[in-house]
DNA sequence: TTGTAAGCGTTATCAC
DNA sequence: GTGATAACGCTTACAA
């Protein structure tokens, strides 16, 4: 691997010069541009990024803090702001913590290790004082820290409503809806859980909260819990879930012999493409996992520069999309 | 962020001092080393990896190339490489091609610019001489370039087959198979292809061969391409495609009043989670993911070393897992 | 056992 | 317009 002091001697100028060409930063002359530009493609002279990043003290990567890259919202989200960073020249390192509080903690640790320049949040199973200690570049998904922390998701009181009003147009008068585990209320997307419960409670409908853990999306664990909850509660007569989750129960109340919907119905909270597998399509809420991609990647780009973000508590409307289970 | 020479002044000592005591490279005195660790953990000292990656010449990174990290196949397969590659102490860095060339690329001019060392292909559309000239740890998946670049793959051949076979059990006439676009012969998954039509034809049963994108799963597309098929060739009675596309053709098959199975099979190949997330399970070909990553970064990881892979042609077996579609 | 000095490959500063 | 020199933070000879 040629370095740029081979090239130097080749094209018979110093190693800050040929520095110069690549960056142009300061000008030189046309004719010295030009052995060095001749150099550099004799040796195949590829600058050493590692080197550079060591100067500038960065390293030009983002990384993304998933339970699982499995499931399909996180990947679909990652993919999107993958995507994002890359038109901003940044790379996506992707970590999966399993559910591992540990984990997690050994991730954030890249930060200060120098490894990635920032860190995107979409999973949160430590305390507020441990990302509020970071002082780097950090963006949180669902979970708020401090008002000095950016925060982007996706409007889950929105989402609630949404939900909420769709199963009182379909006349439910149980509705389980399914949330992750004891940390639940510690993320906003718990506000969909109790706005559902607010507005169902308030037009006299029962409900349910019911945790279940999600860090790593398997259909079987999930329909076997399907199953269970519906002997559990046989009058149930509608889910609010994560779109797997509520695919897992439609699935189960077709099984069990009920009619969906009608004696069934079933909101998918996410609206990925896993809403869509089943035959019948889930009538879902939407999270705009492109424009939260965006919000995201453009507060991460501005902190990385040291610029304050325009703004940081982003919460991105929702959409209630028609399927054939309400 | 604290240096190696303001914990090594606080000590008392020099810089490389508090490096050997980090590293463990040479005997230090009792008492030093309490002094440095003292210092250390007074000045909240991490090493800088930039700079060690610089010294070293290795970033620690691995890149894993994917047309899009939604896919669930990859998605599934990226989680357990991630997985493998943590507990050697690697990191992952996910690209998404987005089935470009251009973009593929230029991730692999990643390994040149010492930004990963070394990258897992799970993509390929690009020449076979560009993946020689790499000179650097590479292992293909799925995709066949010299024998002296390691190729990790679940056994296609063996998966045709076992499609085949439950074609024939199921009584099928015209089985539809769905292969990724013109490039399909380049990659080692064609033989399954290859060996379901080989198979089916000797035992008199006629299939189609179908060019599909699958760069970006969106299941939207593959239903209407699958009813459009069904249209096409209305006495279809099989097909053999990736876990989501079988299940569009699952229910495209259904709408049309066909019933599944009986007059029509299906059989996914993959037997990701989303071949499950049919309501009926998706009988399907198993690619087994976790085994597959193992090999992987085995090989990788002796790669990163300088040592040679054991084995340069892994083939993993498959198996069929009996859903409901056939 | 410990320190000095050089070097990994790049860039910025300051002369000339 | 160009070149020396130092620096980024760490590690490894080589010396003491």
């Amino acid at each position: 691997m040629a370095s740029i002091r081979e090239v130097a001697k080749r094209a018979g100028v110093a190693a800050c010069t040929v520095s110069r060409v690549m960056n142009g930063t300061a000008s030189v002359a046309p004719e010295t541009r030009k052995k060095i530009e001749y150099a550099m493609r004799e040796l195949d002279y590829i600058p050493n990024e590692l080197a550079r990043g060591m100067f500038r003290q960065r390293a030009g990567i983002v990384a993304m803090l998933v339970p699982s890259i499995r499931h399909p919202f996180f990947a679909s989200l990652a993919d999107c702001i993958e995507n994002q960073l890359f038109f901003r020249g940044y790379k996506l390192m992707l970590c999966s913590t399993s559910g591992e509080t540990e984990r997690e903690r050994e991730y954030l640790g890249f930060l200060k290790s120098n490894i990635v320049d920032g860190i995107i949040m979409a999973v949160s199973s430590l305390d507020r004082e441990e990302y509020a200690a970071l002082e780097k570049p950090v963006v949180m998904l669902d979970y708020y820290v401090n008002d000095s922390i950016p925060l982007v998701t996706a409007d889950h009181r929105m989402g609630g409503k949404l939900a909420a009003e769709e199963f009182i147009r379909n006349g439910c008068r149980l509705v389980l809806h399914l949330c992750d585990e004891e940390k639940a209320d510690r993320v906003v997307s718990f506000e969909s859980h109790l706005e559902l419960e607010r507005i169902l409670g308030e037009h006299g409908i029962e409900s349910r909260r019911i945790s279940i853990s999600w860090n790593s999306p398997d259909m079987e664990v999930y329909t076997e819990e399907a199953r269970r909850l519906l002997r559990e509660y046989p009058e149930a007569d509608g889910v609010m879930a994560a779109d797997m989750v509520a695919a897992a129960f439609v699935n189960a109340a077709l099984e069990s012999g009920k009619k969906v919907p009608g004696e069934f119905c079933a909101v998918a909270f996410d609206g990925t493409y896993a809403a869509d597998m089943n035959g019948r399509e889930l009538t879902s809420v939407v999270q705009p996992v492109e424009k939260m991609a965006e919000k995201v990647v453009e507060i991460m780009a501005r902190l990385l520069e040291k610029q304050r973000p325009k703004e940081t508590d982003v919460r991105i409307p929702v959409t209630l999309r028609y399927g054939k289970t309400t």
